[in-house]
DNA sequence: GATGAATGAGAATTCATTCAT
DNA sequence: GATGAATGAATTCTCATTCAT
C-alpha cells in the first residue's frame, strides 16, 4: 500500500511542466505565463510553490538527478579499475532516457545556468562523474577521454533527431534505428572512447 | 600602404564586441544597450548597421565562418579516405583558438539558435563537416564516433578553464598546462577517436 | 444597495480614458505612458487588462457599440418603407452625443483603423447602417444619399466646434445655437437627404 | 520647347511619393525611409530638399491646392445666388479625381493635421469653400447642408472603393459603374443637397 | 492552496532629425 | 545635390515578482 504523499500534486506537476518546457524552448525562452498555462493554474500558484524561477530549476534537480547522485556514490565506493570506468559507463548510459530532458536542459542553457546555483552544482555532479570514470592521476588527455565517452551517451539521442532537415548526399547511409538501438550503439561507442583511458 | 577602407570601422565592431558578449554571458543574457555602451555609440547605432539582433548574428557568422567553410569545400574535393579524415580533424584543430567563441556561443545557445536562420544554417554546416569526416555508407555509431571527435576540439577548451572552481579530490592530477598543449592534447584524441570509425 | 462588481473598476476605466485620448488626440498620437499616467497605473497596468494597444480598442467597441448594434438589430426586423428609413435616422441621431467620440474616433485614423480588425468590423457595422437606409434595390445614388445622411449627424457636432479659429467674413451669421440644438438641425438636414432617396 | 525648371525634379518627385504614401497609408504610418527608399534616395536626401516631415505637407499642399484656391478666388469675385451655388459644386466635381489623394489624406489624418500649420490651412480653404457655397446670412442648417453637399463628392470616391468586402445581402442592388460614372452620380446628389439651402 | 491586480525594470525596435563630407 | 553614420527620445511590449484577499 504505497503512501505516497498526496500534498502537493500541483508541486510536482510544476517540475515536470517546466523541465519539459524549459529543455525545449530554453529557460529563458520560457516564461512563468506559459508553465502556469499548461497547468491551468495562475502564476501566482507558481509562488505559492517556489519562491523564484531559479527555485523552480532547484525543484527539477532535486526531483530528477538522484540516480546520478547514487551513481556518483557507488562510485566513490569503488576502487578504480578499468572494469569499474565501463560499469559506470553503462549504469550512465542505463536510465539515460529519462534523464535526457534533464541533460539536454543543462548542456543547451550554459549561460544561464552559469548564473544559478543549481546550475553550478549540477555542473560540479557532471565533472565528479567525469573525474570517477577517469581515476587518479589522470592526465589532461584522460580527463578529456572520460568527459568524451560520457558526452557520447547525451549526444546520440540528439543526433538522432537533429539531421533529418539537413539535406543529406545520397551517398550517406540511412541508420537512426529506434531509439533502443541508439542507446545501445552510444554505450558501444562510449566503451570504445573509455577504453582509450590510460593510453600515452 | 594599404588603404583598408574606413567606412565601417564600426561594424566591425559590433560584430566582434557582440560575439565575445553573445559567448561569455549567452545571446538572450546580452542586451543591445550592454553592446552599445561597450562600444561607446547608442542603441540606435546599432540599428544603423543591422537590422535586428538576429542579424547581428548573421553578421557574426558571415566574418568568422570562412574557414569552417573553406574546410567544408576542401572535404568535397576529396575522396574519402583514413587519410583524408585525419586531415580533416587536423585542419579542424588549427584555428580552433580564433573560432573557440564562435563555436561556444553556437553550442552554449541552443535554444536561441533553433529560432535563428543563422543558428540553423550553421548547424547544418557542423553535420556536413560531421558527414565529411565519417565519409560515405556510415553506420548510426560512425557518425556518432565522427560528431565527438571534432566535438573533442572544443571541449577541450572550455575543459580547461571551467575545473578550478570544483573541489578537487587531492589524488586528482592537475594537468592544464598552455592553451597550445592543451589543443595538442585535443587533437590527438580526437584523432583516436576518429581512428574508431569503421569498426564493427 | 446595488453592489456593483468591484472587480475590474480599471478595465472600464481604461476603456473611457483610452477613448477619450483617442478620439481627441488619434490613435497613434496616443501613448499607453498618457493613458497609464491619466489613470494613475503603470503601463503595466494595461497589459494585465488589454493584450495589446489593438485590444484596447477592442475594448471600446465592445462597450460603447453596444446601441449601433441593437439599431442595426431592429433595422434588420423591419420591412423598409420611408417611415423605417426615416426612424432609423432619428433612432441614429438619438444618443449621438454619447457615441460622439466613439465615431470621431473611426472617423479620424482611418489609417490606423484599416490595420486594426476591430476598426474593420466597426466600418462593417456602418455600411450596413447605410444599406439598412436606403433599403434594397438601390442605386449607387441612393447609396450616397443614405451615407450622406448618416453621416450629416456626426458631421453636426464638428462643425460647432471647429469654425471659431477660422477668420470670419463678416457677413456670415454666427449660428453655433447650443448642443442640442445643432443636433436637432443635423437630424433635420439628414432627415431631409434621407428624403432625396428613390429619387430619378 | 517646353523649358520646364530642371532643378529639382527630385523635390517633386518627394512631394508626388509622399502623397501618394500619405493617404494610402496614412501620415503617421509612413517614415521617411519608406519615402526615401521609394524613391531610391537617402533619408537625407529628403532633409536638403524639405526642414522636417511636416514641410513636406507643406510642399504638398503648395503643389496640389492651387486649383482649389483657384475655385476659392472665383468664388469670391461672384455674389452669391443659386446659379454660382451650383456653380462651385460643379467646378469642385470638375478635377476631383486627381484632388482625391489630397482630400483623403485630409480628411482621414484629421489628428495628425491638427498639429500641422498646413493641415489647419487646409482646413480653413475647405471652410471658406463651404461659406461660398451657402453664401451669407446662413443658419446653421445651411452651413451643414453646404457642408455636406461638397463632402458628397470626396465620398463618392472611397465609397466606389470600400464595399467590395462587407458580407452583402443578396437583395442590394450591385451598382458601382465606372470612375466617371460615380463622379457623376457624386455631382448629382451634391447638387441635391446643395439646392435644399436656404430652406427654413 | 490558490487568485486577481498590479508593479518596476528592462527589452527590442522605430523614427525624425543632424551633420561632416 | 546628395550620402553615411549616428543620435535622442520615444514606443510597444514582456517578464519575474509581490501582496492583499
Amino acid at each position: 500500500m504505497a503512501t505516497h504523499s498526496p500534498r502537493s500534486d500541483t508541486r510536482a506537476r510544476i517540475v515536470a511542466v517546466s523541465l519539459e518546457l524549459f529543455s525545449e524552448q530554453g529557460y529563458e525562452r520560457t516564461s512563468l505565463r506559459e508553465i502556469a498555462d499548461r497547468l491551468g493554474v495562475t502564476k501566482a500558484a507558481l509562488y505559492y510553490h517556489f519562491k523564484t524561477k531559479e527555485d523552480i530549476v532547484h525543484g527539477i534537480v532535486a526531483t530528477t538527478a538522484a540516480p546520478i547522485d547514487e551513481l556518483i556514490a557507488w562510485g566513490h565506493e569503488q576502487t578504480w579499475s578499468p572494469e569499474v570506468r565501463d560499469e559506470l559507463i553503462r549504469r550512465f548510459a542505463a536510465g539515460i532516457s529519462e534523464r535526457a530532458p534533464l541533460l539536454r536542459f543543462f548542456q543547451e542553457n550554459q549561460p544561464a545556468m552559469r548564473d544559478l546555483s543549481a546550475g553550478r552544482e549540477f555542473r560540479a555532479r557532471m565533472i565528479n562523474l567525469v573525474r570517477l570514470v577517469h581515476g587518479p592521476e589522470a592526465s589532461f588527455e584522460d580527463r578529456l577521454r572520460a568527459a568524451m565517452s560520457l558526452f557520447t551517451i547525451n549526444s546520440a539521442l540528439f543526433l538522432l533527431h537533429q539531421e533529418p532537415d539537413v539535406p543529406r548526399v545520397s551517398e550517406v547511409a540511412v541508420a537512426p534505428a529506434t531509439r533502443e538501438e541508439a542507446i545501445a550503439a552510444a554505450q558501444h561507442v562510449a566503451l570504445e572512447i573509455g577504453g582509450l583511458i590510460g593510453r600515452p
